[in-house]
DNA sequence: AGCCTTGTTGCAACACGTTGCGATAACCCG
DNA sequence: CGGGTTATCGCAACGTGTTGCAACAAGGCT
C-alpha cells in the first residue's frame, strides 16, 4: 500500500543503486513522525553509522524526493524540513515564536491558489507552502 | 518617502546610533530596486567599502528591519531576500523555475489569512509569506 | 575638549547545505 | 563467478548566515 514498498526494486527501475547509506537514511525516516530538519537527519543516521557524510545524506534525500517517499519545505529561518510520507497537495503552517508546525489540508489552500492561478496564471507549489506567523498558544502567552 | 527620513536621528531616539558601516549598507539599499539577496547586499557594500564584513551587514539589516526600512522573507533556496520600503502586509510569489518574483498584495492574501485565523487561531505574517510555484511564462514554455 | 557608557565592529568559529572530483562499489551481463 | 559501466561515496572547499567575544568608537555629559 504505502509509499515504501520495494524502495530497493524502484531505485533499480530507475537506474540507480541501493546502497548501505541508503538504506540508513531510510531507516531513520521510518522512525521520524512528522517533520525532521536536515541536520536532525544526519545525526540520526551517524546514530546508526558514524562515518556517515552531510552531502550523502542530502543527495539520498533528493533522490528520495523524486520517489515520492519525502518532500522538503523550507521551515524556520529558511531551514529544510523535511516530511515523511507526503499526502499530496499539503503545505505547513509554521510559528514563527515556538517553531512548531502543522499540516495544511489542500482544502484550506485551494481558494487562495485557484485564485492566483486564474488572475496571474500562477500555479502554487502546495506541498512547498509554508506559512509562517504566530500560533494561538503563542499568542495568548504575549497578550 | 519619509521610510528613509531622519535615520541616524531615528537610531539615536532608540539609543543605537549612526556608523560610517550603515551609512554604506543604507546607500547600497538606496540603489537597489525591488529584492535582494543577502550576498547581493554584501557584495554592494563591499563595492563601497571593501572592509565590509558579512556580520556588520546582516546585524545592520536586522536593526533597519526593525525600524521598518527593510523586511526580509525566504525565497528560493531558502535564500534571504530583503525588500526594500516595504508597504505594510505584502508577500511574495517566487517562480521555482526561473527564480523570477512578485509582490503579493494583501487583498489577494486576506481571505486565506483570514480563513486560518478564524479556524485555528492562526495570525499569518503575511510580510514573511513566500509563495513557491510555477510563473505563467514557465509554464508555457514546458507546454 | 575630554571622559564614560555601552552599542558596534571585526574576527574567528560554527551551523547548514551544496558542489566538484577522484576513488569505490553496485549492478548488469556473459 | 568475474569483468565493465557508471552511479554513488567521501572528502575538501565553498556559499550563506549566525554567534561569542575583545577591542573600538559614537554620542551624551560636564
Amino acid at each position: 500500500m504505502n509509499r515504501w514498498a520495494d524502495v530497493p526494486g524502484r531505485l533499480r527501475a530507475r537506474g540507480l543503486r541501493w546502497t548501505p547509506q541508503r538504506r540508513v537514511v531510510l531507516e531513520v525516516l521510518a522512525g521520524v513522525d512528522g517533520h525532521v530538519t536536515g541536520a536532525d537527519l544526519v545525526d540520526g543516521c551517524r546514530a546508526i553509522d558514524p562515518a556517515t557524510t552531510p552531502s550523502t545524506v542530502y543527495r539520498t534525500l533528493d533522490v528520495l524526493e523524486d520517489l515520492g517517499i519525502v518532500s522538503h519545505s523550507h521551515g524556520r529561518e529558511g531551514r529544510q524540513e523535511f516530511h515523511v510520507n507526503p499526502a499530496t497537495d499539503h503545505g505547513h503552517l509554521v510559528c514563527s515564536s515556538c517553531g512548531r508546525s502543522w499540516e495544511l489540508g489542500s482544502a484550506e489552500v485551494r481558494p487562495f491558489a485557484d485564485g492566483l492561478l486564474q488572475r496571474r496564471g500562477f500555479a502554487v507549489d502546495v506541498d512547498h507552502l509554508t506559512v509562517e506567523g504566530r500560533c494561538a498558544t503563542c499568542r495568548e502567552a504575549s497578550a
